[in-house]
DNA sequence: TTTATTGCAAATTATTTGCACATCA
DNA sequence: TGATGTGCAAATAATTTGCAATAAA
């Protein structure tokens, strides 16, 4: 069983979406309150699975542009692990992420582990690595394991 | 004008579609001409525009299936340098994609920049990075420059 | 009442797949 | 002849968009 979604965090950011000229409806709380319950990385697809438990008839439209409408405002930010959908977080919540090709195992990496090839591309290259929208793929030590023997 | 395509190295590739049990026909031949003309870095659809200026029925899934072909042959691989459609390129001219997000400008880096990082990954994390198919995000000098001032 | 938001259907983009027909070996 | 390749149409998958109906302020 989830947690309830912490009623302060979804409240703070529906103050948020009001703030600039939003308006609020159940859809939209519930949305908000799925996207604070699972916590991030979750796909337009997971949310509404979620959502639809209480809030039946939302609409893939209405999840994809409430996420847009988050985004904006800076709360969210998506990015792609792959060839499949994009997933969403929140944007306070910044990492790197390393992704099997095999498994599909996500693994999270702190971005100073990046910081010194960042300086390199910058002072060689003159370009300012912007990480978090894609993921690095790769193979996670159990597949190079199984796969090694 | 382009240069017509390297007629040896096409024959090379022809070659070992042969020697996989494959056919050679115009379709294909102009495809593989197309390929070796532009040099890397093409779309699917930058192909079949190209192959029908002189075989004007090429369909699109005649060029993926090609394409196809050529990657399990292991002559080709693709790669994303964004949102958009994947780029192809011969496998075995290897090197990184930095992607400018502004302009779409792409700086090729070569692999022994990530060395580093590679190896702290693999120890820190376990991780065996696979670094070519997807570009590495950012924003290239002029870009930087321009929004700078 | 005015403007934002929803739900539904239809459009988009990049690929993929089923199928009958054509064709290379 | 028989397997491979082609062209076309239809199917996918993840989003996006137009639009009329609905609801928040």
């Amino acid at each position: 069983m989830k947690a309830a979604a912490s009623t302060a965090r979804v409240d703070e950011i529906v103050e948020q979406l009001r703030a600039n000229g939003g308006r609020m409806n159940t859809a939209r709380r519930a949305l908000v309150a799925a996207l604070v319950d699972a916590g991030g990385h979750v796909t337009a697809e997971d949310l509404a699975t979620a959502v639809r438990r209480t809030h039946p008839n939302m609409h893939m439209a209405t999840v994809y542009r409430n996420l847009e409408a988050l985004e904006d405002l800076g709360v969210l930010t998506h990015l792609h692990l792959g060839h499949t959908a994009s997933v969403y977080h929140f944007a306070d919540d910044c990492h790197q992420h390393l992704v099997c090709q095999t498994c599909g195992h996500v693994v999270e990496v702190p971005d100073r582990e990046f910081d010194r090839l960042t300086k390199r591309l910058g002072g060689t290259y003159g370009f300012h690595l912007t990480l978090h929208h894609f993921a690095l793929m790769g193979i996670c030590q159990a597949c190079a394991d199984e796969s090694g023997q």
